[in-house]
DNA sequence: CCTGCCCCATA
DNA sequence: GTATGGGGCAGGA
């Protein structure tokens, strides 16, 4: 067996793409040449040839071979023109790397080949053939779904990114056919990435099944005529031919010509001086001296060869400028937002890849309106914008939308643009624009039919804007819900961020058209051709988004928590920031004016202790009083090296029998609550409804919760007697009642549930106290007269736990040292072994993965979790720790609040959800139909795992009503 | 006028 | 120890 020939056969196309988009940008340090894709390939292909037997496919290759898409079309443009034809261009500071690749697989005397007129795809498939009838076996290193038809005895395929092994039973689990049958599968489903048809209305699933009942898609496409469902039948008979040319797209084809026969794809052994020179030249210092030293290469006295980076030249300025070097897991080379990548970036925008402003349409025009209506109805999809003079939804009015239906297809329809150069009485609209009353109907049929898939980027805004143009759009896809359901935790979600990550477009600046700062403009006073190029561009990019985006929902199974948890909430959230709640003016009013008595008094006594006036609300101030004229000690720094003045080392000082650092916690008490919400409060009140309308940002956490802004209504004070009292005017409307149901503990019963914890799990059964429950465990006492402060301890090391604890932090938290706290921890892991299995088995699964899941799915990545800096490391281990329970928490109450409505209404019930804090839910309803609507609320909370899911812990929700929030709460 | 820092409100 | 948003200050534009 040991002398069985095998081949490693490496898809390097597709590894250039995955390699580039997975890592972060790096650029050569000396002028700041891209070499991200490259530095990744390298390290795959050493890992590769070091690991051998203990590698993926468990042996070590004899013979190994990288093959490449050659440029330009293939025979399968010939079979169908519209083949691959949505792909956008390589990004510009990709495409320099494609052939340093292939010149580094040289460099590690390994073959590198392509083939024109063949994607690498069909070589692999030629390479496979040839080997099994030569004996080998043969490992296929690649992710590409496609190659997976090629599975078979003696090939297998290994995804070295994701760390998974493909074989038989793998390819059946995600095709529902065994590889013999992926193509006919693929041909019945297509593929929007490559661009292949398939049958319209059947996905894998279908396809899968029709395969399996049918044999192969010949037999399937024969017995057509004797399905049941109408639809599937007619279709299947309707796109028969679609169906074959697809299948002729999709099979790879075995018998490429080629230039090497097996025999030249022998594995020779390294040169290691010449594979150091090439990396040398890289400036890849951590590789360089890794492979130095396996191949006993003196790195010093090798030279840096020269690169062929023909078509690439370093930008002017930056070859001068210093680029800082790198922290973090990097080859020696800069991070993007160095100076050299901004440079790269501007020098792509200025190449404006296959992105120009000036080609998109102006519509001006009804009919011009409704032919972009009708190609919408045509393909069954469009990309929206809308375009207003407000960020703030509720009050902002529509000044144009803007439609995309294919890459740079894309217009602009200004409605409400002004005439610039009037004063505030304005010139009223703007020339050539379709009156709103007219366009308005149009709009309204595009964005509300079922037929039409309105897609877009937030569009929780222009859902709600739109809503109070009498417009339910419908159906929709959210390209930032999508961005945040496949990459949470990878980067942010906002459109200049995708476009810039994924099409290498930086769009244009909201700032450049509409100026910024006292001079800024609305938007409908922005000209309609800037406007026109601005708007139109925000169409097209997300539409290219959305292309990108949605296929990857399948493929790496998010359909269901896309579907379920994420985009369904969204017209929920658009309901409650509609109808906003109630604050009362007078309330707030005259609590800032006891705030602002009380800060006098502090006042003039703090001046009076300092000796002297100052800013107390300026801690630099404060600092110098207190640690440098009053010459108390100073206790801890901030990390610019000021001393610090926090509350807990005021606390400290108080302790000591100071009185000036209390009465500055005190003063800035008030002054927190005066200026946060007192103060700040009436403003958000709008003008027309008289009620306060938070916004929810649906992608603004790494872990699934929601924000809150402007204002944060998840912040409003409840620990202080004062501060609740800001609560009491959060009111009902006259005759009305607010409900306001929380879970109780949901954090902790979810760990119980997720680490499967037999105490807690029976004590939550049990309904006992879970903190006198952990203390009675850690300290042996009897829950009955228990000593309160033995429950606090117990309490303080449960949300420890939930927020991965460290002993660091317990000891800053019950002001105990660091060597008692970590008894404390020790003691608590004797006690709830399954816990700290926990912990380590959910850091192992970030190393393994990358990412994290919750109860439902979904997935919080942690790349840097292996970063070499210990502080780091640690902190996104505790991160990764607090993901799933915090995670699963928010995933439980975005079920209840996505069911909630429909329940109410069904249960006769007028209340309307209000607010959601995280574990709690605010409801205004009718004081009648407070009784019967209690239990409605807390079964829906309480079961709202259901039916997918059984937690092993009862989930208990406390709900009460009252006129103000603080007595509801 | 913008940005980073410090501090603090919530779950 | 987790996750957020926001106000005021101070320094550099």
């Amino acid at each position: 067996m040991a002398d069985k020939p095998h081949l490693f056969l490496v898809d390097g196309s597709s590894y250039i793409f995955r390699a580039y988009h997975a890592l972060p940008p790096l650029t050569r340090k000396s002028d700041g040449l891209p070499v991200g894709a490259v530095a990744g390939f390298c390290n795959m292909l050493w890992k590769l040839l070091q690991e051998g037997e203990k590698g993926l496919s468990g042996v070590d290759p004899s013979h190994i071979a990288v093959i490449f898409d050659a440029k330009g079309d293939t025979f399968r443009n010939e079979i169908y023109d519209q083949y691959k034809a949505h792909r956008p261009p390589a990004p510009e500071d990709l495409r320099p790397q494609f052939g340093l690749i292939k010149d580094a697989v040289r460099a590690f005397n390994i073959p590198a080949i392509e083939q024109v007129g063949y994607e690498a795809d069909d070589i692999i498939a030629t390479y496979v053939q040839k080997a099994l009838v030569a004996g080998a076996d043969v490992t296929i290193v690649g992710s590409d779904k496609d190659l997976m038809q090629l599975v078979q005895p003696g090939v297998v395929m290994v995804d070295t990114m994701k760390n998974k092994r493909i074989s038989h039973d793998e390819v059946v689990e995600k095709f529902g056919v065994a590889p013999d049958r992926v193509v006919d599968v693929q041909a019945l489903a297509g593929d929007s990435v490559d661009n292949v048809p398939g049958v319209p209305g059947i996905g894998i699933k279908t396809a899968a099944l029709l395969i399996n009942e049918f044999g192969d898609l010949e037999s399937l496409l024969a017995g057509a005529e004797t399905i049941k469902q109408k639809k599937r039948r007619e279709n299947l008979i309707e796109f028969a031919d679609q169906a074959r040319i697809s299948r002729e797209l999709v099979y790879l084809k075995p018998d490429v010509p080629l230039e090497m026969e097996i025999d030249d794809l022998f594995r020779d052994d390294l040169d290691g001086p010449k594979l150091v020179s090439y990396l040398k030249a890289l400036n890849f210092t951590t590789l360089t001296r890794r492979i130095a030293e396996a191949t006993e290469t003196e790195a010093e006295n090798v030279e840096a060869c020269d690169l062929n980076i023909e078509g690439w030249e370093p930008a002017p300025k930056m070859a001068a400028e210093e680029s800082s070097a790198s922290a973090e897991g990097s080859e020696g080379t800069a991070r993007s937002g160095g100076p050299a990548d901004l440079a790269a970036k501007i020098a792509s925008e200025v190449g404006a890849l296959s992105i120009d402003n000036q080609k998109y349409e102006m519509v001006t025009e009804l009919t011009a309106l409704e032919r972009w209506c009708s190609e919408a109805k045509r393909i069954g999809y469009i990309s929206v914008d809308t375009e207003t003079d407000s960020l703030d939804a509720m009050q902002a009015n529509l000044v144009g939308v803007s439609l995309a239906t294919e890459p740079g297809k894309a217009c602009y329809i200004p409605l409400g643009h002004t005439k610039g150069d009037d004063d505030m009485f304005g010139g009223g609209l703007a020339e050539g624009q379709i009156p709103l009353d007219q366009a308005l109907p149009k709009l309204k049929i595009l964005l509300e039919d079922p037929s039409i898939l309105k897609i877009g980027q937030n569009l929780k805004y222009d859902a709600l804007l739109l809503s109070r143009y009498d417009i339910q759009l419908n159906p929709f896809d959210d390209t930032l819900l999508l961005s945040y359901v496949l990459d949470a935790g990878q980067h942010g979600h906002g459109m200049d961020e995708l476009s810039e990550f994924w099409l290498g477009h930086k769009p244009i600046p909201f700032k450049e058209i509409a100026g910024t700062g006292k001079k800024q403009i609305t938007f409908d006073k922005v000209e309609l051709d800037k406007a026109t190029a601005y708007a139109a561009e925000d169409a097209d990019v997300t539409l290219r988004l959305w292309q990108i985006l949605k296929p990857r929902l399948a493929s790496e199974r998010m359909t269901t928590v896309y579907e379920r948890l994420e985009r369904p909430l969204m017209p929920v959230l658009v309901r409650m920031e509609q109808r906003g709640i109630a604050v009362d003016r007078q309330i707030l009013s005259r609590l800032s004016g006891n705030f602002a008595q009380g800060m006098g008094a502090l006042e003039e006594e703090i001046h009076e202790l300092a000796g002297k006036p100052f800013n107390i609300g300026s801690p630099k101030q404060l600092g110098d009083i207190l640690f440098g004229e009053m010459g108390l000690p100073g206790g801890k720094k901030t990390k610019t090296g000021a001393w610090s003045t926090s509350a807990s080392v005021l606390d400290d000082l108080a302790a000591e029998g100071h009185e000036l650092p209390g009465r500055v916690v005190a003063w800035r008490q008030l002054s927190k609550l005066k200026s946060t919400y007192t103060d700040a409060l009436p403003g958000f009140i709008n003008p027309v409804t008289g009620r306060v309308h938070t916004s929810y940002s649906l992608a603004s956490t790494t872990t699934g919760r929601l924000a809150s802004s402007d204002p944060n209504l998840q912040n409003i004070p409840i620990r202080t007697e004062e501060g609740r009292k800001i609560r009491t005017a959060f009111v009902a409307e006259s005759g009305n009642k607010l409900i306001s149901a929380d879970y109780s503990q949901i954090e902790l019963r979810v760990l119980a549930h997720i680490a499967d914890i037999a105490q807690l799990k029976q004590a939550f059964a049990d309904g006992l106290d879970i903190h006198a429950m952990t203390a009675s465990e850690m300290f042996g006492e009897p829950i009955e007269g228990m000593d309160p402060m033995t429950r606090r301890r117990a309490k303080a090391i449960n949300f420890g736990i939930i927020y991965g604890i460290s002993a660091f932090g317990l000891a800053n938290q019950l002001g105990i040292s660091r060597t008692e706290a970590k008894d404390y921890i020790d003691t608590y892991f004797q006690r709830f072994p399954g816990i700290r299995t926990y912990m380590e088995d959910t850091k192992q699964t970030a190393r393994d993965h990358g990412y994290v899941e919750t109860i439902f799915g979904r997935k919080i990545h942690y790349p840097q979790i292996t970063s070499k800096n210990p502080q780091m490391r640690a902190f996104m281990e505790r991160a990764a720790i607090n993901a799933p329970i915090q995670g699963s928490a928010a995933d439980i109450i975005r079920r209840a609040m996505i069911r909630m409505d429909d329940a109410l209404i069904k249960a006769g019930s007028s209340a309307i959800m209000l607010l959601q804090v995280h574990d709690e839910l605010i409801f205004e309803l009718p004081e009648p139909e407070v009784e019967a609507t209690l239990p409605v609320i807390k079964s829906v909370m309480e079961e709202a795992c259901m039916p997918v899911m059984q937690l092993s812990v009862p989930l208990k929700v406390d709900a009460q009503s009252a006129d103000n929030w603080d007595e509801a709460h």
